[in-house]
DNA sequence: GTATATGCAAAACTTTTGCATCCTT
DNA sequence: AAGGATGCAAAAGTTTTGCATATAC
């Protein structure tokens, strides 16, 4: 009921592949994935949703402001759930693995230098892309 | 001269679309480029250069290190001229400008950051998304 | 019942690749 | 002369769109 409120809330009809499409994002925490990804997910979960429809869907979410999407090296799309609080992104350049982070210091330097430099700032991408050191990274390269 | 010497040193043939592609990017200071928009420079030009060597061109130099590849917000890649310094990027959503800054404390906030959290960084990319106030900016969208 | 959403297929776009030909060394 | 580079066309990969049908309210 929460997720369907959600989605009423923001001026969007409460349909199947909607709800299926966000629960994937709101199930398990902190996922960062791409269109295919998403739709790879509803075909494993029995789902016949159409992969016009994902599109379709993420971007209407993204701009409802439930996604947000990002471009990280690769050229695709990614998507994560948005919330609230700005953050920024640690790749593993290994794994895959994505981790976020909010520097207060580093958000108020950004905004200095934009001024100082007579930008307005409506938003910022910051990706940091190394090699993480986790015991369970893959190495899938 | 100096352009060929550039190519000889990086292990590439002097070749005329290697040269002229260059040329581009030397040419005029900081600019930032699509593949498209570098192709249509070359035909502007009265270069009868294919595409696919244009990409294949941007490629080689990025491998080489004479150009950096950059993913903007619009999913396309942009090329700009590789000098040394790394450096991040201002972009005015409404005219296309691109600005480049460097800031210290950022880059030393980044470090510590991706230190903290276990990962040895590799690359780094800062985009700062926002309308600039100049008075040549077209506001074309 | 009406307006909107979906699925499918086709299209649009960016980027890559195969292959015959051409150019650099 | 030999190997690598180019151009063209075709292919591959991602994202968008047209249109008839299905669904939500």
């Amino acid at each position: 009921m929460d997720v369907m409120n959600n989605l009423k809330r923001v001026g969007l009809k409460s349909t199947l592949p909607r709800l299926k499409v966000l629960n994937i994002f709101v199930s398990e925490a902190g996922q960062h994935l791409t269109a295919e990804e998403v739709y790879k997910r509803l075909l494993a979960d029995g789902e016949d949703i159409g992969l016009a429809t994902v599109y379709r869907v993420l971007t209407q979410f993204e701009q409802a402001g439930l996604l947000s999407r990002h471009h990280f090296e690769g050229g695709k799309a990614i998507f994560e759930l948005h919330h609230g609080e700005h953050h920024d992104h640690l790749v593993c350049l290994q794994c895959g693995r994505v981790e976020e982070f909010y520097d207060e210091e580093i958000e108020k330097r950004q905004k200095q230098i934009a001024e100082q430099r007579g930008f307005r700032v409506q938003d910022h991408a910051l990706y940091i892309y190394g090699d993480c050191t986790k015991t369970d990274c893959p190495h899938r390269s």
